[in-house]
RNA sequence: CGGGGUAUAGCGCAGUCUGGUAGCGCGCCUGCUUUGGGAGCAGGAAGUCGGGGGUUCGAAUCCCUCUACCCCGACCA
């Protein structure tokens, strides 16, 4: 490509409205234009990098075994009715009507179409298992669109979904399909991790996220350094304390904490550690009964784990302050477990805690000396928190550590929450009719364009891993306007190098070189070789990599070969 | 959806408090010079001041109203 006959369209500008570096990156590079929250226009620079990926996913999809197809975009509401979604997904679902007034989405997923389409299709076990994908544009009214195309309302997915008569065959293909993102993501030179994951509002029984490693990532995962285990903090086990709990040391006291509410405040004010402190909150359950959940002062409650307790019947609410008071007879702030009239639920590190200090269910005052049994009662104890790092790792093999991800991929092992509801039965060897059970797997194509920015930038632009750049090597010509050997080579190179199938963009500007530079440097061309007099006279060309400190020199007669060796290998 | 902000040339911003000829930087166009890290000089084009309504002799500026976008919270590929 021709960079005279390109649409480039860099600015030196940071624009205002970008938060992070990828977002900031992509619209000094040109790559995309907001058209309006959440939704942008891809530039043709833009473009060629989410070809790289879609090209990458739809490679290793095929060689697992599953076949691309395409389906609409905008779906009528009544399969959406079907499987109870149409209220359940709610405002997230982007709702149309048609001329006739008749109730249309524009697909943020497409279990609902792949079923029907299942259900009409598939009659015979012979045919299964079977795994259909597709690389397609899905919008989800996001309550809040941020980070360019990292959150994005509209987004390109590739969403993929398997058929199998039972559950054996799933867990065969599951396993397939994670080996297929784990080499599309390697091949993509990202650093990632699989995660266990909670398998959310898609439904399911079992699930991993794959996680591109990043300080910017939204999610935390926890993983240990002398096992395999890694798991989104939101699912992670956090284990019992090791060992009984000591006996009763000291006596209850009540202490005058006037205006000390936090656990800060109160471990400052008394002089003790917050992990001797009791965190005490008071939650509504499904049925606004409610519930008191107890942590130790330095964890963080799991609302996701806290929404499973039998107690508050799958859903979880903190208490406003009226409740509180109510239960407690204070304010927020004083609350704990001694005296208090509600199920006391305690999280398995407090529970292994004496001598502990807690509120007093008195405005202005906490205890100190209390002790589990002797001053307050146990209702049950349960893995409330959210682990820490440091925390043993629940496998038993060493510690966990946290990391920062971002989300680029999400598998799921369905089950037949949707044959089920839409009547997707083959028939057995038997003769007889079985509903089949589905997985279903997800690829944020163009999110992991954004992930792979986050990876790889410095500050001058963005370091594309070569299987994604838009082009592999940049021509620089300098000065040719002055040197028709300097013209005549690079033309010669750009043809051979592009003869030899490398993606060359070919700086025919005439532009000053540190424009040229910067220009490469910010849109983040991997490989570049400078033609200038300067090289010429020595028979040899400069070449230096994205990555690189410093240049190298590169006999000129060696040149193409030895590129094409090193952008290939 | 709650809370906070912004809207002025393609982009980034000043001007608004205190009403009086619409400005700066970058970018763009023309010419000359320049050419190894985002060139210099000269000339030039480009604005319904987010929309609508009002106050006023006069509104980017004051008032009312609508809209869009951004930031902070709960969701997701």
């Amino acid at each position: 490509m021709r960079a005279s006959r390109f649409h480039l369209a860099t600015v030196k500008e940071t624009p205002a409205e970008a938060e992070i570096v990828s977002h900031q990156l992509m619209l000094r590079a040109g790559m995309i234009r907001k058209l309006g929250s959440g939704i942008y226009t891809w530039s043709p620079l833009g473009w060629r990098v989410l070809r790289k990926v879609e090209e990458i996913v739809r490679e290793e999809m095929d060689r697992a075994g599953c076949l691309e197809m395409i389906m609409p975009s905008v779906q009528p509401a009544e399969h959406w009715i079907e499987t109870g979604r149409w209220e359940d997904f709610g405002n997230l679902l982007l709702k149309i009507k048609d001329r006739g007034g008749r109730d249309f989405c524009y697909g943020p997923t497409h279990e609902e179409v792949i079923t029907d389409f299942a259900r009409a299709e598939l009659r015979s076990y012979k045919q299964l298992p079977v795994c259909f994908y597709q690389i397609q544009t899905k919008f989800r009214d996001e309550i809040r669109p941020r980070f360019g195309v990292m959150r994005a309302r509209e987004f390109v997915m590739k969403d993929a979904y398997s058929f199998h008569l039972d559950d054996a065959s799933l867990d065969d293909t599951y396993q397939v399909m994670h080996e297929a993102y784990s080499r599309a993501f390697e091949r993509m030179g990202l650093r990632f991790r699989a995660v266990r994951a909670d398998s959310g509002a898609i439904g399911g029984d079992a699930s991993h996220e794959f996680q591109v490693l990043a300080e910017s990532g939204e999610d935390a995962i926890a993983f240990c350094r002398d096992s395999d285990y890694a798991a989104n903090v939101e699912m992670a086990e956090a284990v019992a304390p090791a060992g009984e709990r000591p006996a009763p040391g000291a006596d209850l006291e009540r202490v005058e904490t006037p205006t000390q509410r936090t656990i800060a405040e109160v471990s400052e004010h008394l002089g003790v550690a917050p992990e001797r402190c009791l965190k005490t909150l008071v939650a509504v359950g499904a049925e606004g009964q409610p519930v008191v959940l107890v942590l130790r002062g330095d964890h963080a409650l799991n609302e996701i784990k806290a929404a499973k307790l039998d107690a508050l019947g799958g859903a979880f609410e903190l208490a406003d302050e009226a409740t509180v008071k109510a239960v407690a007879g204070c304010e927020p702030g004083f609350v704990g477990p001694v005296g208090i009239d509600a199920p006391i639920i305690v999280d398995r590190s407090a529970a292994a805690l004496a001598d502990f200090v807690c509120g007093a269910n008195a405005d202005g005052f906490h205890l100190t000396g209390a002790n589990w049994d002797r001053d307050a009662t146990i209702g049950e104890v349960a893995d409330l928190r959210n682990v820490a790092a440091g925390d043993p790792s629940p496998d038993g093999a060493g510690n966990l550590e946290i990391a920062r991800g971002i989300e680029v991929g999400h598998i799921f092992k369905l089950g037949s929450k949707y044959s089920e509801s839409m009547g997707a039965t083959v028939l057995d060897e038997s003769g007889k009719a079985r509903t089949m059970t589905m997985g279903c797997y997800g690829i944020g194509v163009s999110r992991i364009v954004a992930a792979a920015i986050e990876q790889y930038h410095d500050d001058r632009g963005i370091q594309w891993p070569v299987a994604l750049a838009p082009f592999e090597l940049a021509i620089l010509p300098m000065n040719a306007h002055k040197s028709e050997r300097v013209r005549e080579t690079a033309e010669r190179l750009y043809a051979a190098l592009t003869d030899a199938g490398i993606e060359v963009l070919f700086d025919d500007r005439g532009l000053r070189p540190g424009a040229m530079f910067a220009d490469m440097e910010l849109i983040g061309v991997p490989h570049r070789i400078v033609i200038g007099d300067r090289g010429l006279d020595e028979g040899r060309i400069e070449y230096r990599d994205r990555r690189a400190e410093d240049n190298e020199w590169i006999a000129l007669e060696d040149l193409v070969p030895t590129l094409v060796g090193r952008i290939r290998a």
